[in-house]
DNA sequence: CCATTCTTGTCCACATGAAAACAATCCACA
DNA sequence: TGTGGATTGTTTTCATGTGGACAAGAATGG
């Protein structure tokens, strides 16, 4: 496991720093992204770890997690909703959505139906119980996404927020 | 493993679903996104599978990876820079990306140096061979990145990477 | 100077998500 | 009718990422 050198030196790097004079060292220490400070990509990836974070914050206790959540929102909006159709929109693997369903299944928040019509899908809705839970936890859930960007003006989010649906709405529903 | 019902029925939900004209059950399915629909996470995720998915696209052969790459970058734009800076940047665990150099440095990627006045820290920087990889490699990130929006102009580009860099910028670097 | 506490990177156990092979079912078409 | 191919969900296997304990070194404070 080493391909490694080792070296123990010291010197010559301060020349290739951005701005020697800053003095401390940690994590403050400015970073030249280079050409990741124009990525999209790099911009989005770092946008949705702050989200994610301000989410687990939010709903420490609940063990929710993001996705699970717009899963069970999502079925609660489109009563027999197949499987396959839940994954394609959200973007998860049909594997993975069979284990999550599976998952709320096991924990009595959704009901499996098999129409006869095509007896190969699964229909999906909540039961009372999932129901009752999407309902205790819309308020929290909307609470969080008006504070999420606090850092944005109203305006502001709502450019982003369209922005985003041209983004990734524009090529076509995620083959 | 079955907290379940796999009823046989199939009736009385096409009243729930929001259009049965349109006939065509297929994942061009209008689905309501209820509360998601003005979700930044929600969007966010999204727009994150839609770069990466465009990401895979380009770099297919390359056995490259979004985030591998952009911590080959950031070394080589911050020669020396230390791997839990690196992971902080990046908001990446430090035990993750202990593995991840671990591997650049098998691949004889980057080096390692431990610094004299602070010997637990890992000072890193490119090989030659990392080098000549990133070189070789940036031409076509670059033209990946200026295509990777083309939902969009170049102004809503612009002005999307404005917001996104406000958003998670603003509440300090992930601590 | 020593003891305590904090940092930094590493290791190991585990969770999360993806790729691919698979079984059941449906569909098209002869 | 029935046969080959496509679709739907499941299972298995594997890569990727996290959490927590740990060891070595550095800082703090008497």
């Amino acid at each position: 496991m080493d391909g490694f050198d080792d070296a123990e030196t010291k010197e010559s790097d301060v020349l290739t720093r951005p701005d020697p004079s800053l003095g401390t060292v940690g994590a403050d220490q400015a970073i030249r992204l280079g050409p990741l400070e124009r990525s999209l990509g790099f911009h989005l990836r770092l946008s949705q770890m702050r989200a994610f974070t301000d989410f687990f914050e939010t709903f420490a206790g609940d063990g929710l997690q993001p996705g699970s959540l717009s899963v069970l929102i999502l079925i609660g909006e489109n009563p027999g909703i197949r499987q396959g159709v839940l994954a394609q929109t959200l973007m998860i693997k049909r594997s993975h959505m069979a284990k999550i369903v599976q998952g709320f299944g096991e924990k009595g928040l959704v009901a499996r139906r098999v129409p006869a019509d095509d007896r190969r899908s699964v229909e999906l809705r909540l039961t009372d119980k999932g129901e009752s839970l999407v309902a205790s936890t819309m308020p929290k859930f909307l609470a969080h996404e008006a504070a999420s960007a606090d850092s944005l003006t109203a305006e502001e989010r709502q450019t982003l927020l369209a922005l985003l649906t041209k983004f990734h709405g524009a090529k076509g529903p995620a083959r």
